[in-house]
DNA sequence: GATTTCTTTTGACAATTATCAAAAAAATTA
DNA sequence: TAATTTTTTTGATAATTGTCAAAAGAAATC
């Protein structure tokens, strides 16, 4: 049942039969159901959680009403606000689950304790902090590189997951533009 | 001499006084003259500093051969090219010393070798990871927040040290927009 | 302190993108 | 499958931002 968790985990650092076992001894298998929010902006986040099925999206609201999409995360994958998860404070954005989905549920505390009983598992911590990181890195890189389209044909290569899945209203506004440029856009490269 | 890099690491974590030399161990001093690129795009970046005098900027050129600049890095601070230096991947952006600098340049081979025999080196390690992470978070947010205006009005409030002390022409790529634009933004603020 | 270099500002105009409203298409639910 | 809801597309127009060239201002160098 949590072949994918292991796999996952595997992909970054091998760990030992005991040291997988603290961990899955923290987790809380949950459903989170499309369109709930799994974390409230303004709220602070002392929760994370790995995908197991289905995927999230992170979204603000901004000074004109307009709902800003700033990340997706796919099965398999760990989450939680992270600025708010690692600093306390509140979160500045809503994750919403976009599908019905199966989560592993776990809290900072739990976490922190293994962190401080098994160094392997804080390598864990740091790998993923790093891929967080990169992520953010790279959607930055696409959002400074030019023009709408260019932005919209790099991630049409790089991340073919995204345009084919996930309804283009909320690609539009992760690339920094409105659903009615990006349908024009996606009309003009047919 | 190496005061403020104790007194950034203490920031994150209390270390003791072995593990503080066996950082500065791995340490050579160096300097880095305004103009000159810490690390070239498309090359490997096996190192990483501590930036103890100056700041750096982080940039690539466009396709239209524009400098689009993506990050600032002031002291006290540690860098790198932060993708390269974590997947071995040729680096994607130049890191520019904008004023004479003084630094304590490090090997990801050593970095490695403490995070195996240090586990607290290996939490400040992901403690590091966590805050560049959150960083770019904050970029992405303020690049996806509206109106040039707004993520100009934006950053003099959070980010009073880059209106100060940054070219005008380098903060305006950091906003994703031209300088011109910018510096037209500024009078109209006026 | 004069000269050179680099940075910022301004103007005129063009291109890109946003906005609002409505229609069409697709997906979901009854 | 019909009805409802959600998502995408289209049109007309406005607002924002970019481009190119040149001037003004500031900083660095001799």
């Amino acid at each position: 049942m949590r072949e994918s968790l292991h796999k996952y985990i595997n992909s970054f650092i091998q760990l030992s039969e005991s040291e997988i076992r603290v961990i899955e001894d923290i987790l809380t298998s949950r459903k989170i159901y499309k369109k709930e929010n799994f974390i409230e902006i303004n709220k602070v986040c002392t929760k994370a959680i790995f995908i197991n099925k289905g995927y999230f999206r992170f979204y603000h609201v901004d000074v004109n009403g307009n709902e800003i999409t700033s990340d997706f995360y796919f099965a398999p994958s760990f989450i939680t606000s992270y600025t708010s998860f690692i600093t306390g404070a509140p979160s500045f954005v809503n994750v919403q689950a976009m599908v019905d989905m199966e989560v592993f549920e776990f809290t900072k505390n739990d976490l922190y304790d293994l962190y401080g009983k098994y160094p392997k598992i804080e390598r864990l911590g740091r790998l993923i902090a790093e891929a967080i990181a990169i992520n953010s890195e790279e959607h930055l890189f696409l959002l400074l590189n030019q023009s709408a389209e260019m932005r919209y044909k790099r991630l049409l290569e790089k991340n073919t997951k995204y345009v084919n899945t996930i309804p283009l209203q909320y690609i539009a506004s992760y690339l920094g533009i409105t659903k009615e440029t990006l349908s024009r856009m996606r009309k003009a490269i047919r």
